[in-house]
DNA sequence: TAAATAATTGAATATCATTCAATCCTATGA
DNA sequence: TCATAGGATTGAATGATATTCAATTATTTA
C-alpha cells in the first residue's frame, strides 16, 4: 500500500483546491461565467490567495495546538519581520503576527503532542533574540480559519 | 452591474471549493483514481472538513485583526464551552479557543478598522460572563491559515 | 491458509471550468 | 444630452476534469 494520505495533507494544507463555479452558480442563481469573470478578478486583485482544504488537525497527527507569545530582545526589536519570517517557514505555524502591548509576537502552533510542542519550543522558538516565551495551551478548539468544529 | 463579489466572498470564506485531483496526480505522479479514492477517504474519516479560499482580509474589508483575550466570571467557569460557541457564531471571528492559564479564551477577530472593532467589542464580546478583555493587535501578518503572507 | 476487506488502477462517462464573441451597462467628458 | 471607452454580463462551444465502474492487487482477519 502506498502512503499517499501523508503527501496529499501536505499539498492540500496550503493549496491546490479550486472553487466550485457550478455549485456556486446554482447556489446564488447566476450564470456560471459571470462567477468566473469574477472569481478570476478576486484573484486578480489579490483579494483571494488560494484555496485550500481545512483539516480536522487531531486526525492528521496535529492534535496539541499552543498559542505562543514571545517578546524580542531590544537587537531585534527594530526589525521584528525577520525572525517572523523566520518563524512562517516553519510548517508546525499556523500563524504569525506582530502585535501590540507586553509581547511583540503571537504564534499558532500545531504538533502532534506536548512532547512534540517541547522539542518545537526547543528547536526553533527559543533562538537568539527571544527573550521570553509564554504558552496559551489550546484545550479546546471551537472555531478555526472561519470554520465552526 | 451586480454585486456578486461580497456573495462570493461569503460563501467561499468557508466552503464551495474542491481538490484539484488532476494537478495532484501531476505532481504526485499517481493515477488521479488512486488519489480521488485516497482523498474521499479522508474526508469520509473526518480528517478534511472542507475547502475554501483563502484571503487578504485588508483587501475584502477587514483590514484590522486582532486577537482578545478573555477571562470569564465564576459562574462561567465549568461551562465556557457555552460562551465559546456563541462567539463561534460571529463571521468577524476566526477562530476560538478555550486555553489554559491567566485567561480562558482567545478569540481571533477580522474587522474593517479599529472603530468597527471596538462596536464589536461592545456589542458582541463585553456579554455577562466575561470579566476581562485583553486586546493583541495585530500589527503585521507574516502567515495565516498556514500561508505566507 | 483461506476468506474477507481495503486499496489501486485503466477505461468510460458525466460534469465542469474555461474560452470566445456578442451584448449590455456604467462612467466620463464634450 | 449624447458619444465613447472600458468594464461587466452572458450563452454557446470547447477542453479539461471529477467521478463511476469493474477488474486486479494488496492487506488484514479469522
Amino acid at each position: 500500500m502506498k502512503d499517499i494520505r501523508q503527501k496529499l495533507v501536505e499539498q492540500l494544507r496550503t493549496g491546490n483546491c479550486t472553487p466550485r463555479i457550478a455549485l456556486l452558480a446554482r447556489k446564488l442563481k447566476e450564470p456560471s461565467t459571470t462567477l468566473h469573470y469574477n472569481i478570476k478578478k478576486l484573484e486578480r486583485e489579490g483579494a483571494i490567495l488560494g484555496y485550500k482544504a481545512v483539516f480536522d488537525h487531531r486526525k492528521i497527527g496535529g492534535g496539541f495546538t499552543a498559542f505562543v507569545l514571545l517578546t524580542l530582545s531590544p537587537d531585534e526589536y527594530g526589525d521584528p519581520e525577520r525572525l517572523a519570517n523566520e518563524f512562517a517557514k516553519h510548517p508546525q505555524i499556523e500563524s504569525v503576527d506582530i502585535i501590540t502591548g507586553d509581547w511583540e509576537l503571537i504564534l499558532k502552533v500545531r504538533t502532534k503532542d506536548q512532547d512534540d510542542y517541547f522539542e518545537f519550543v526547543k528547536k526553533v522558538i527559543s533562538k537568539k533574540g527571544v527573550t521570553k516565551i509564554k504558552t496559551l495551551t489550546s484545550l479546546r478548539q471551537m472555531k478555526s480559519e472561519f470554520v465552526e468544529l
